[in-house]
Parts: structure tokens; sequence; C-alpha cells
DNA sequence: TGTTAGCACTCCACATCATCGAGTGCTAAT
DNA sequence: ATTAGCACTCGATGATGTGGAGTGCTAACA
């Protein structure tokens, strides 16, 4: 429906002040435009066509007699319409990330940081949510007299410990029994199959060690429930500085941070798209669209992505509202491609 | 040697003029002092005074016709003799860290935020470094044909996992070799006793499975070693923002900041007594003491705190010179004496 | 001899003012 | 439909001036 009110020409010349103003981040006259296109157009033409555009929403002034600048509206058209694709060589990337590192939240902070070295926006990674994710394996051993460790595998290859204090000690025995018990009837399930039937069924089978058993469980709860806290890693936050139009007030650049130390805060923009199973794809929030109030003055594009079966996350960009949406979605792209299915993979480095 | 330079009047008013300075952030001018002071002296005799204390390097002028500031040296002198211990009712903050948290990781990272909340500075907290820990337990399971898990525990109760890959599926009774082989040979071994010698032997007695050994050595290395990279947490950092002397040129608040990210860096101004065996106490950096040069214009107070034998970790505040050291170094002791030994305790609540 | 009152001086902070120029909208000519 | 021209707007920039807080110095005082 944009189509219909937009000729040929004002869509060039929109798209001729919307790069220029992401190059420069100056509102944009009219006499540069007229250089600037191929149009060949004298700049009281381009006014006229200016003045139009400025009417139906897609670009304004900040003040009478500055140049225009894209709105909201604006960008928005560009990042639906006008952005081409490219196709850069950001894939050396992906070769970075799976040599430097194994264990998979440092992986995601080197994303994180590679993707603020890259764009020079602020970026953001959660960690992988264990959405659907089954007990693999289960393990119980002696530490010592008063102490037992509870091992516990995922699928996904996730693992988590807990130390678990006893009033007693465990014999060899017991604990095998134990551990058998426990894998038998958990092994393959998934947090939403162990329901108070299964609970009650181990309960009563482990007799008087049910309360290691409660234990267990609920570190297998945190292991995999998704009211887990999330955690986010950020990188490259200090990069908002850059531009003017965020930190010029300084009282708004502060705000701006503290959005970032304050992660919790970031989860609501990331969790969003989690849920919705089938949508893979980019998320563009520009200014107000996102959900977060501190951040209405700049864009912020996501990315989900899957590590393997059920295990999701997001990746985040966060920048002023002309950011290089080209450039940060190809790399946000590659990135995500990266990581889908990583631990599918046989990890090997041939 | 610094009181043979100072009569009483002159530490009176040195005294006052970084107390007033302190509070205000504004330099502070000889009237202040004479209605400020019990000394009863009029302004003039006290800019007499404060000429000489200027002369002496106490305190500065950021302009002629100014009031005067302290100086590194000035500040130096208050923390050493000036600056009044107060025993406030930090003491809450223990049971809040306590009782909120078992994870030690998840403990810091409240410290972290606490301590910013309380003192209005940045924060930050390292990860403890496995100084001289000492090997408790290794356990290696079946994970599936292609994979087994490694599980290390230490003396400290840090638990790490690996996941190995092997070429072949290992029998359960070959398992059960492996680990009494790993625990009766490493168990009770700190990382500095585990020589070539140790190694060369396990690996000998492993057979067709020494590069199972490797690779549980490694982790092994990487639980343990000092080397290993540094986590620190922050928290606050944006409190930096609220003392304009640091934020005012935005490029040296963006500067400051980038450091805070950049974590590797802090690294450095806490090391550095994380090796001193002895020195226990709490470390107080003025300007350019710091090892840091982005922090010439800050101060930095640091504690190192020791969760149980040989596990070691550093707090530490960083804000403007005009900081309120007493409530600072009286938070860090504090919670300095909560963290220390919170490993020997036994966990109960009660 | 130490303290104080007084005074001239300095210099920053702040507000006022004028100027400049980029950019606009409108009108009339092409 | 396009363009040249022109008057107009308005922020950015810099010069100017004023007020006040604070100093150093000198001279008077206890």
């Amino acid at each position: 429906m944009d189509e219909i009110e937009l000729d040929e020409r004002k869509i060039k010349i929109l798209d001729a002040v919307i790069r220029n103003y992401l190059e420069t981040g100056e509102p944009v006259g009219s006499r540069t435009i007229s250089k600037y296109t191929d149009l060949n157009l004298s700049s009281a033409t381009i006014r006229n066509e200016m003045a139009d555009l400025e009417e139906l929403g897609y670009i304004l002034q900040p003040h009478t007699s500055a140049g225009r600048i894209p709105s909201d509206k604006g960008y928005r058209f560009y990042v639906d319409h006008l952005m081409q694709e490219k196709n850069r060589e950001v894939a050396d990337m992906k070769q970075f990330v799976i040599e430097h590192t194994e264990k998979v939240e440092q992986v995601l902070q080197q994303v994180a940081k590679i993707l603020a070295a890259n764009t020079n926006y602020a970026t953001m990674v959660t960690a992988p949510s264990y959405h659907r994710n089954k007990v693999k394996f289960i393990q119980l051993s002696n530490l010592d007299e008063e102490q037992i460790l509870a091992v516990i595998v995922t699928e996904g290859k996730l693992v988590k410990n807990k130390i678990i204090p006893v009033s007693e000690p465990i014999d060899n025995e017991t604990m095998l029994k134990l551990n058998i018990l426990l894998n038998s009837n958990l092994n393959g399930l998934a947090l939403e199959e162990i329901n108070l039937g299964t609970i009650a069924k181990l309960k009563e089978q482990a007799g008087i060690h049910s309360d290691i058993i409660s234990n267990v469980l609920d570190t297998v709860a945190e292991t995999m429930g998704q009211d887990e806290d999330i955690r986010i890693y950020t990188s490259g936050t200090t990069n908002l500085f850059k531009y003017p139009e965020l930190s010029d007030s300084t009282e708004k650049a502060s705000e701006l941070l503290s959005t970032f130390e304050e992660k919790q805060q970031l989860a609501s923009l990331v969790t969003e798209n989690l849920l919705e199973e089938e949508n893979t794809g980019i998320q563009v929030y520009i200014g107000n669209e996102s959900p977060i109030q501190t951040m209405k003055d700049c864009s912020v594009v996501t990315a989900t992505y899957e590590l393997g079966e059920g295990i999701r996350g997001t990746i985040g960009i966060v920048g002023p509202k002309r950011m290089d949406y080209e450039k940060v979605m190809d790399n946000l792209k590659v990135l995500k491609n990266s990581l889908d299915g990583i631990l599918d993979k046989p990890k090997g480095q041939t």
C-alpha cells in the first residue's frame, strides 16, 4: 500500500535523502540531493518533492530552514523496500567463531564482541533458553560424607551441576540404585513431560532418599526451565557515544547505557520472538516500535538463532535510527547461519 | 614524615577543604572554610594558610580566583590520616547476599550490584582464581557411543564439565578403571603438583585410552590454571555519569566506560594484589597511582577476599577522586568479611 | 608576631547581541 | 512541469560585557 502514494521519482529522492543521512548524520538539503542523484533536477524541484514527502510523513525537518531527515516511517519504507541485499564477505566470522572457542557461553560473548567491532553499534546476545530440551543423562556421585554431586546433561549437550548436602553418607549400592532410578524414569523427557505423577512415582521408589530426588528435580527444572533468568551478553555499548543524536544530552546516553547494564530489561526485546515457533527471520524495530521506552531514539535489529533442537537465543544490535541497515542485517544473517545447528554438527576441526 | 610539615591548624583546614569538596564537588573558598570550621578564623587567615597548603602540594587551584581542590597528595593524606573509621550498619548486606543465592558467580554479580547501589560508584568483582586449589574428585561417564562426560570437582567445591569425543565406545569396565586411575593419581593434588612425571605415568597406565587422559588433564588445567581468563563482574558503571568532573568531555566518559567493558584491562588492577600472599587489606589508588591510564582522573579502592583455602578474588570500586572514602572502605570491609571463608562454612540456613 | 579588615585584581560563568549561511517556500519566468 | 530568483527563517558561532566569587597583598590592630 505504500507504493501507491509514492511515484518513481519521489522514491528516488527519498532513497537519496536516507542514504545521505545515513552517511553524514546531518539533515540533508535540496541542493545536496540535486547534485547527488542522476535525476538532473534542480534544487527547486527537489524542494517541491521534498515538501510532498514531508506531508506524507516520510521525512521531517528538525526546524525550519534545516534540511530533512528521515522519519520512522521513512526508515521503515527504506528497510522494507529500498534496501538492497548485499552479500559481503563476513563469512570469515563463522570460521573465526568456531575455531576460537568451544564453550557456548564464550562463543556468545565472542559473537557480541565481533558484531560490535564490525558494526560500531551496541550489541547483545542472549544465551540459549532451553526450550523443549530433553534430559539425556543424570548422574549422582559421592563427594564426601556430607555431599553428593548431581550432574545433568541434556540432549542439547548442556551440562549442569549441583552439590546436594545429605544428612548421612550414602553407600555405593544405594547410589547406583538412585542413578538407575533417575535415568530410567527421566531420560528422554522434556520438562513439560515431568509431571506430578512421574515425580510421585520417583519419590515413592526412592524411599528414604526422596529428598535427594527432590533436590535433583529442582536442578533439572532450573536447567531447563524457561523462566530461568536470561543471560545476556553485551558488547560495544560505548559505541553509542559515537552518535551525537543519542549522546548529546548526556542524560539520554546515561539512561540508554543503564538499560544495557540492567540486562533484565533487554530480555523483553528478545524473548518476544523466541516464543513464536515459526518466526526465525530478522526483526527490525525502528524508534517507538521497540518495546523498550528508553530506546525510542534508536533502532534495534534482532535475529533468532537455534543452536540445536529447541535451543534458541537471540542476537541483537542497537544503534541510532540512521544505522547502516544493510550491513547490520547482513552481519546478523551470517552469524545466525553460523550459529544455527552448531550443536548438531560434530565438533572436530576438519 | 607527612606530619612534620603540617601543624595542627593546617591539618584542620586541609580536612575541612577536603570534606567540603567531597560533598559539593566545587572548589572551596576561604570564606566557606572560615564559617565551616570551629576555628573561628577569618577568611583572610584561612587564605594565608591555604596558600601554604598549596605550596606544600596538598591542594591546588583550578585557576586563579577559584577556590581550592584537593590534590592527589591531599587525598592521600586524607585517606591515610584524617579519615575516621565509621562502622555503620552495612552488615545487613551479608545476610542478604548469603540468603539470596547459592551459586558463587551469582553471589559475585549480586555483590557488585549491591555495592554499586549502595555507593553510587562503579564497581567490579572478580571471580575467584583458583590459586593453589586441589583436585577433589574426577568422574568420567558414558554419554553415548561417541562422547564421554568428564566432571571435575575441586576442594573449593568448584565444578567443571567437559564433553570429550571418543572414536569408539568405551565399555563400562574400562570406564571404571579409568575413573579409579584418575582419582587415585590426582586426588589431593594442586595444579603445580601435577608434573610431567605424573602425566606420563597416567598415560602409560591408560594404554590405548591415553588420549582421553590428555583431554581430562587439559580440563583440569583449565579449571585450576591461574592464567585462566579472569571473569569480572561490573555494575553501576553508568554511575560515573553522575560526576561531572569525569563525564564533562564525553570523550573522557566514553573512554572510561570502554575500559569497563573491555574487562581484560581491569584485570591488571586486580591481579596485582592477588599475588602478594599476606596482603589481605584494602588498597587505595588515587589518580595516577592506578595502573590503568584511563583512570587517572579517578580513585580506585580494592579489597581482596578469600572464599576458602586458596580461592581468592577482588572487589573494587571506581569513582571520582572526591569519593566518599569512608563509606566506600566501610562497605568493602563488610563485604570482604562476608565473603571471607564463605565456602568453609556449612551451607545450611540455620 | 599572628590576625584581620579592606581593596584592587583576576577570571570564569552567563547572558546578550550581531552576524553568517544553509536551507526553505513562494512567485514568476521559461 | 521545471527552474531561477528572492526574501525569509533560524540555528550555529563568535564577540562583548557584566557580575560575582575568590584571591593576594597591604596596612592596621591586639
